[in-house]
DNA sequence: CACTTGACCTGTCCGC
DNA sequence: TGCGGACAGGTCAAGT
């Protein structure tokens, strides 16, 4: 999916976009209805204003004035394409050049939200992984989700010590593992695993027992660093992945390992990024960086 | 309990 | 050009 600083930037775009905005239509469910949303959608969507959208994660939580809230994860594709005057430009007209979403609604579209001013929110999800929720606001903290999630590497809270600590809990497993476990800590993904671990010369089958409290703390920077830059870069399109606009984020311009394989290590012009596999995912290291010991 | 593996889906790419 | 298999940003349930 979409990782922390995907979500993170699709949030940005949320909110600057949708805040006010007054939802006119039900949710219409094509090509199929979503398993998880409720009978009561129409009651509680139709006439709402969006008053706050906000993450925890990788989960956007979308505020509504109705005391309910939109939970939504994109998992490995999920994208939400927010368009102007959707109604009125029979759905898609109006993208960026640069957009990679075609006419909107299209085959991977789930979802279509319409708004009183005729703009509309369409969620794609060309795999189906993803999903979509409407939760009373007061209950979105009970969701069994929230309460076992860990903290978000990006707040101030978020110190090395306590990585450190939430780190012992996993100390049989690998250090990938380790930190794509989001109840270890909240947002990092495949992509922000490789290039932290690259970042900190940390072999990722490393075993958290074998991993010395300066590395983690290596780490903790690293991938604060990493994930903070690609906010910046508006995100890692390896794919699928789009903003509400549509368009592509530029991270991946700036990867040092992630799907680098066969091209030369930043820090060793004479060695190749190599692809291996840890915890089932497709991971990427220098070997000379990265030993395993 | 801790850890690993398969399943969920669709699409694309690679080798034969 | 076709076909089978592996793989893809994430998370669960089930298995060891």
């Amino acid at each position: 999916m979409p990782e922390l600083p995907e979500v993170e930037t699709v949030r940005r775009g949320l909110e600057e976009r949708l805040i006010g905005r007054v939802l006119l239509s039900e949710v219409h469910d094509t090509p199929k209805g979503f398993p998880n949303t409720p009978d009561n959608i129409a009651q509680f969507m139709l006439g709402a204003s969006v008053t706050a959208v906000k993450r925890r994660a990788k989960v956007l939580l979308v505020e509504l004035s109705s005391a309910y809230t939109l939970v939504v994860h994109l998992k490995m594709t999920g994208q939400l394409v927010f368009v102007e005057a959707a109604a009125k430009d029979r759905f898609g007209a109006g993208h960026p050049n640069d957009s990679l979403v075609g006419v909107l609604p299209d085959r991977s579209t789930r979802v279509t939200i319409t708004f009183t001013d005729e703009s509309a929110l369409f969620f794609n999800d060309q795999r189906k992984f993803g999903w979509m929720k409407l939760v009373p606001t007061a209950l979105v903290p009970e969701l069994p989700f929230m309460q076992k999630v860990g903290p978000e590497p990006l707040e101030d809270a978020f110190t090395g010590t306590i990585f450190w600590e939430r780190l012992q809990r996993r100390k049989g497993t690998t250090i990938k593992a380790a930190i794509l476990d989001q109840t270890v800590l909240a947002g990092v993904g495949n992509i922000y695993a490789d290039e932290g671990l690259w970042g900190a010369y940390i072999h990722p089958a490393t075993r958290v027992k074998d991993v010395t409290r300066v590395q983690t703390d290596l780490l903790w920077s690293q991938l604060r660093d990493v994930m903070n830059l690609a906010i910046e870069k508006g995100g890692s399109t390896n794919k699928n992945y789009v903003n509400v606009e549509g368009k592509r984020g530029s991270y991946m311009d700036f990867a040092r390992v992630f799907r680098r394989e066969g091209l030369p290590c930043p820090r060793h012009p004479e060695v190749l990024i190599e692809k291996i596999k840890v915890a089932g995912r497709g991971t990427h290291i220098c070997p000379v960086c990265q030993p395993l010991v």
